[in-house]
DNA sequence: AAATGGATTCGCCATAAAGGAGAGTGCACA
DNA sequence: TGTGCACTCTCCTTTATGGCGAATCCATTT
């Protein structure tokens, strides 16, 4: 397999199921894609494994690529034994962060029955996760007077009543989300705050 | 001090900061409030002390309230100590969870910097967390045709393109909205779209 | 089988709101 | 003294919203 992966690829690599957190900040994520089982999501989320999760522990502290199998790290909740019994036998982990903003962090989780990931596999997951992460980075040059209308778009407000709460002309909100849109690179003013609430720009 | 607490008494209550992570359901939570110090989630951030603080693992593993004081945990990275470096020196963790839906959780964790939570400011912060909790419940009511024609909202496609899309009318696109934004309360199609978003509907 | 109620779809209309293009104004900064 | 940038305004087009009635489909009840 050579050249990049995409999002469809994930679900043959990873046939067990996968996990995604981009965006990592303060201690959540911006984005979350779960392809992992719903039974192990469950059960996952009833016994509040995630503090004893080995895989998360390394993801959080470290960098870079490693195999489940490669993780020496306790395992007192038994995780990886549970993880087994819902085929996901095999596994990577990749953490990456943005060398020029060290303040969010991504991570993916991968998982397989059958085999180990090999190399060539790894690099192509990680270069994904990379690029994932790359690409969900919030834009840096929205304005706060654009912020401040994409705020009152998602709270529901019309740009006659956003207007005259910020004291401006309908015109000049028009104006803003324009530029919000062009910056977020969304089509409507609904796709721009929404875009703008996943940033965690408003 | 009587009758509910609402958002705007959370600063006179919790001087130093406070967090709240909303809905948590496999790993991280749908909303996150955060009031903590900006000095303090930076250095949170870069040295990644979420795993290793207590008040994570204390809010992970029960439910109900707990003076920070009270928290009999190892604290390996020194977590509590640094916190009382930015003005954190007492504090109080809640957590709740729904008995009709276990599956999300809530948490608060509230500081101040010159004395313990009383009882009764207690009381009155974990009724806050419940309501809230309770106030985030997602709607259960949005049938998947609804969330079809919010994800596409989401996506910034226009009524006539999303009604070609999924092969119906358009004036059934907009029934669907319509419904989406009554079971929402939502005003807008914006709003509606990223309360969807929020509730991890789409 | 027939009737009932609920949810969904659809078309039509009128109005309100949003989107887009262009031009002008004021302001800070190099 | 330009050069961006944000703001404002006008004019026009497209889109969204809301109300209404009718048709359809489905499951449940009678």
């Amino acid at each position: 397999m050579t050249g990049q992966l995409g999002p469809q690829d994930l679900p043959i690599l990873a046939k067990a199921g996968y996990y995604l957190a981009l965006r990592v900040g303060f201690a959540f994520p911006l984005e979350e894609i779960n392809a992992l089982p719903s039974a192990w999501v469950e059960l996952y989320t009833a016994e509040r494994l995630m503090l004893q999760d080995p895989v998360i522990r390394w993801v959080y502290t470290n960098t870079g690529t490693i195999r489940w199998s490669e993780i020496c790290d306790d395992d007192p909740g038994d995780v990886m034994r549970k993880a087994r019994e819902f085929g996901m036998r095999y596994g990577l982990c990749v953490a990456v962060s943005d060398p020029v903003d060290e303040g969010q962090r991504s991570f993916g989780s991968f998982a397989r029955p059958d085999r180990e990931f090999m190399d060539d596999e790894i690099n192509l997951l990680s270069d994904f996760v990379a690029r994932t992460h790359r690409a969900k980075a919030p834009p840096t040059n929205v304005t706060l007077a654009e912020i401040e209308a994409l705020r009152m778009v998602k709270q529901g407000k019309r740009l006659k009543e956003i207007a005259y709460q910020l004291g401006v002309s309908e015109g000049a909100v028009k104006q803003r989300l324009k530029n919000a849109k062009l910056k977020l690179g969304a089509k409507t003013g609904a796709q721009a705050a929404a875009l703008a609430s996943q940033f965690g720009l408003i």
